[in-house]
DNA sequence: AAAGCACTCAACCGCAATCCC
DNA sequence: GGGGATTGCGGTTGAGTGCTT
């Protein structure tokens, strides 16, 4: 035990010992950023090692240089983010992970530093809530990547040899980090893509099991310029449902936004900031993967145990990424072992609780005459007025779950308002024993078995996907119409072939944002 | 009023990449 | 090509502040 005595000295020990150096540290003083001003005004930026010697200042050189970026340099800019820059962060997360630079490169004015501490404290705090951390575009897009992958695997597998091409798990797993932003190792090419690519139509293994590589950058030609790849096959299908994490939806409900769900930014902004609108919903709170937790360091780690992945320090979505840079013992690597491990993933729980939700509503919804053809898909136009009032009840629901504590985790909150919002109606309780869904194969086939394949979409969901920055007006509608053809375009199919039919994923919205790479 | 706590933000540290000789 | 210097980046820490008990 040190006492406060020798604390203060032992302080003051190190500041000799720094000042002894030459080297002074700590905050700096208006006279200290006049100095450096100064010399950058004469110098220029870099070269920050010869601050010190030029200008007598006691800093060293990455001290000047934080300084100097972070708080002293032209057209900074200061105060809070705004929704739209909050949004943009929680874009560029979903994409690039932890990478702050790259994010505050998107974003002028702001500083790594700034962005990263909105991550960990406004985000995290969030996620420790229970709350989900992106918006489902983001995580559809992980999903359709899980599939890929899974297929790959499972092709893989099957025919050893026979791609030479494609990757195994593992070595994406290494290289996920350099494949990042290597055009040549899009993770999503359409050229990967099976057309017997339709997990509900194949004996699905757990392709959600690998939280590697899940958010990427697309710069590629299935990315419509946006960065972001679209979840398609080269046939101009979905898979036929997208499932992430603790929400699963068909793919037509979210492929195919009827097109008076447009996103509103009136509302948006006015009624709440984009983190709390997409904060508005709960995770299902189960374990998250065993023995993971432990080895993160504090402060990438939320304590909170409770949403799949959320022992990850990125959300769970984005970390693979810079897992990779551990070594590939770490524990974050092993997660694929969970396709072959019974364990209960948690997520899995996510899923059937979900899946059985979206059971439930649908025959709900399908007492109340959703329309539907033949194959049991939704038709996807002009929301009922039952419908609607659904839809609105579950939009109340969740706006009245983030008023009232809806932040408080391990309420289950998640599932009364968020998957009710989505999915609905009787959420199995979370606390239900996890060895309930012993069997993972088992577990596939209930999952499978309560897909649902049609299930209309909430206000809530709705709201996330309206990030593509339309309206209803007949404006947004017109921009809707071109975003249709773009990814018909896209998808080799006309925007006929489509009707109705609003990628979820479509351009415009991405193509608002600058370039990533 | 004071202690405890959570939160924010600035700054530091270590590592890796890049530059330069 | 090798090695040191520099720069960039991401993780972590700690001081300051405000709120709660």
């Amino acid at each position: 035990m040190i006492s406060n005595g020798e604390a203060a000295m032992e302080a003051a020990l190190t500041v000799q010992k720094a000042t002894s150096q030459g080297l002074k540290k700590g905050p700096w003083t208006a006279a200290e950023d006049a100095i450096l001003i100064e010399y950058v005004k004469k110098h220029g930026e870099g070269n920050w090692n010869s601050v010190q010697k030029n200008s007598g200042l006691m800093r060293c050189g990455k001290s000047c240089r934080l300084r100097w970026a972070n708080h002293l340099r032209p057209n900074l800019k200061k105060g809070s983010f705004t929704p739209e820059e909050e949004r943009i962060i929680i874009e560029l997360h979903a994409k690039l992970g932890n990478k702050w630079a790259r994010m505050a490169s998107q974003l002028p004015g702001r500083t790594d530093n700034e962005i990263k501490n909105f991550w960990n404290t406004r985000m995290k705090r969030r996620q420790r809530a229970g709350l989900p951390v992106y918006p489902q575009e983001y995580q559809e897009e992980t999903t359709a990547f899980r599939m890929q992958h899974h297929h790959q695997h499972q092709e893989e597998q099957k025919h050893p040899n026979n791609n030479p091409s494609s990757s195994s798990f593992s070595s994406l797993l290494s290289s996920s980090r350099k494949a990042s932003y290597n055009p040549s190792l899009t993770l999503l090419d359409p050229i990967n893509f099976s057309p017997a690519l339709d997990p509900l139509h194949n004996n699905l293994t757990p392709f959600y099991s690998n939280p590697a590589l899940q958010f990427k950058s697309f710069p590629d030609n299935n990315t419509n310029n946006s960065g972001l790849a679209l979840p398609m096959s080269p046939y101009g299908r979905l898979p036929s449902s997208i499932t992430v994490f603790n929400q699963t939806f068909p793919a037509q409900a979210i492929s195919m936004t009827p097109p008076s769900l447009h996103y509103n930014t009136a509302d948006f902004e006015t009624n709440m900031s984009f983190t709390s609108l997409i904060m508005g919903a709960q995770v299902e709170p189960v374990d998250p993967i065993p023995g993971l937790k432990s080895k993160l360091s504090s402060g990438q780690t939320p304590p909170r145990p409770n949403t799949p992945f959320s022992s990850n320090t990125r959300g769970g979505i984005c970390v693979r990424e810079e897992s990779s840079k551990n070594t590939d013992n770490d524990s974050e690597t092993a997660v694929p072992e969970m396709m072959h491990d019974n364990s209960n993933s948690g997520l899995l729980d996510a899923l059937l609780l979900e899946s059985q939700n979206l059971s439930r509503k649908e025959k709900l919804i399908g007492e109340n005459s959703v329309a539907s053809d033949h194959k049991g898909k939704r038709v996807v136009d002009e929301p009922t007025e039952e419908e609607e009032k659904m839809e609105k009840e579950a939009a109340k629901r969740v706006k009245l779950s983030s008023i009232n504590g809806g932040e408080a985790s391990g309420e289950n909150n998640c599932c009364d308002d968020l998957s009710s919002s989505q999915s609905s109606i009787g959420m199995k309780p979370s606390e239900e024993p996890m060895d309930e869904m012993n069997s993972m194969d088992d577990d596939l086939l209930s999952l499978l078995d309560n897909f649902p394949t049609s299930t209309p979409l909430p206000e809530w969901y709705r709201s996330t996907n309206m990030a593509n920055g339309f309206s209803s007006s007949p404006a947004g509608e017109g921009r809707r119409i071109e975003v249709e053809q773009e990814a018909s375009l896209a998808r080799g199919t006309t925007a006929d072939e489509t009707p109705n039919v609003e990628w979820a994923f479509g351009s415009s919205y991405w193509n608002n944002m600058p370039g990533i790479c």
